[in-house]
RNA sequence: GGGUAGUUACCAGAGUGGCCAAAUGGGGCAGACUGUAACUCUGCUGGCUUACGCCUUCGGUGGUUCGAAUCCACCACUGCCCA
């Protein structure tokens, strides 16, 4: 894999890049949709590469792990092969899942063992195992295991966890180096910053992460509950230390205002269930803010979706008739409102790229802001 | 014509003397959602009120009772069965 920056905002730290890898290229900032059980969910591929313009997907490990399973991915050949994505794919480690199930999970010095969400069945996931099965999925970036701990966490928790991270990822880089990739294409280790809020512990863990030297690193443990300006604040403090010429993750975020700001910050590559979930939920996003589709007043509105939209249901539907296909529950509904969430965060990253490479990245983006704040 | 069951809020449907402005679904109106246990979850849904609370409701009218959606009488309407 190759990194290529290839311009950086004047008057920020906002860069524009070029990432290659064996399934092709990825123009940063990036957003890459999420598509947790080797699907993006109610979007078809076609969708995502022509009309989406999707450069690069997610899949996760703990999902992929318990269903199918190890066995069915191998033998189908790889997650490329076995969900018909030919592009670039990101695995997570499952990591986030440790958190997110965590009433099911005993964390110790080996890994973590939890129960699965679908059966209760009992299983442990080690840094090495994560590794072991990530170079089975096959994806073309694959996350070191970590533990996310909650916005809120004290400093003692925090320094703690961080620290336990710390230690996986040596597991993970070392099990990593020692073992080769399946499939016939390359994969990427990405190590993963954590420290919660507290500046020190980011400083620390932002040092050791860029001393692994891997291809790339990630920024996670944010967007947990945390204030968005600690957020940021966070991002200025790791970026200042992460290495300018590896492209640079925040995982898990976010909305389209947490992602200006933190390209503005130096950041590249991002993804987040937002754009799928809230879609689902009857959320549209624009340029002026976001709609709740289900709301009485777009009843008969009959003017399209989103006359600034690049995807063709923008033009091809009306809010009248997604709103109508959300209240009869109609699954035609999810899957518009996803396309549309997704072409509108690739634009969003688009433009971000152009006025970037333009020069003036930071004027834009003030007033992009702006919009993005209304309630339509 | 005879018998029988019923009539409860937008709909369906519990409730059969006080704890009932009335369970539960659905529908409706809002809100939430950030490395996806999520086509999910939360709140509201008679009127006035921020709330406490007050007022008007359970087919209609009249009655019994300290008190009625619940008991009685009559009336109206509906379903089913028999002619």
């Amino acid at each position: 894999m190759n990194f290529e920056l290839q311009h950086t905002d004047p008057q920020s730290k906002a860069r524009a890049g070029k990432l290659t890898t064996d399934h092709g290229e990825i123009l940063t900032p990036i957003f890459m949709p999420v598509g947790t059980a080797a699907s993006v969910k109610a979007v078809h591929q076609h969708e995502l590469r022509d009309d989406i313009k999707a450069q690069i997907i997610l899949g996760n490990t703990y999902h992929l792990y318990l269903r199918p399973g190890m066995d069915t991915i191998e033998k189908a050949g790889g997650l490329h092969k076995f969900n018909g994505w030919e592009g670039p794919i990101l695995t997570d480690s499952g990591g986030f899942q440790v958190f997110s199930l965590s009433g099911q999970r005993k964390l110790k010095e080996e890994g973590a063992h939890f129960r699965s969400h679908l059966d209760g069945s009992k299983h442990l996931f080690t840094p090495e195992s994560v590794m072991d099965i990530q170079r089975k999925i096959g994806a073309d970036i694959i996350m070191a295991f970590d533990e996310c701990p909650p916005g809120n966490s004290d400093f003692e928790y925090a320094k703690k966890s961080m620290e336990l991270t710390h230690r996986w990822l040596d597991r993970c880089v070392q099990r990593f180096n020692e073992t080769e990739p399946k499939y016939g294409h390359s994969q990427s280790l990405f190590p993963i910053v954590q420290g919660c809020t507290y500046p020190d512990l980011r400083r620390q863990s932002a040092e050791y992460v860029a001393s692994k030297n891997c291809d790339g690193n990630a920024i996670g443990g944010l967007a947990v509950g945390e204030p968005a300006e600690k957020m940021y604040e966070m991002i200025e403090v790791v970026n200042e230390i992460l290495p300018t010429d590896k492209p640079r993750y925040l995982m898990g975020v976010g909305t389209p205002q947490n992602i200006l700001e933190a390209i503005e910050r130096g950041v590249d590559m991002f993804d987040c269930v937002m754009p799928t979930r809230n879609g689902r939920n009857g959320m549209v996003f624009t340029w002026n803010g976001t709609m709740n589709m289900k709301n009485a007043k777009w009843k008969n509105d009959f003017s399209p979706l989103d006359e600034n939209g690049t995807s063709y249901v923008d033009k091809v539907y009306t809010k009248a008739y997604l709103r109508h296909l959300f209240h009869a529950n109609e699954y035609l509904a999810l899957q518009i409102a996803s396309i549309h969430n997704l072409a509108f965060y690739l634009q969003l990253v688009t433009e971000a790229r152009k006025h970037i490479i333009a020069g003036d990245f930071s004027t834009w983006k003030a007033g992009i802001i702006q919009q993005l704040g209304q309630r339509l």
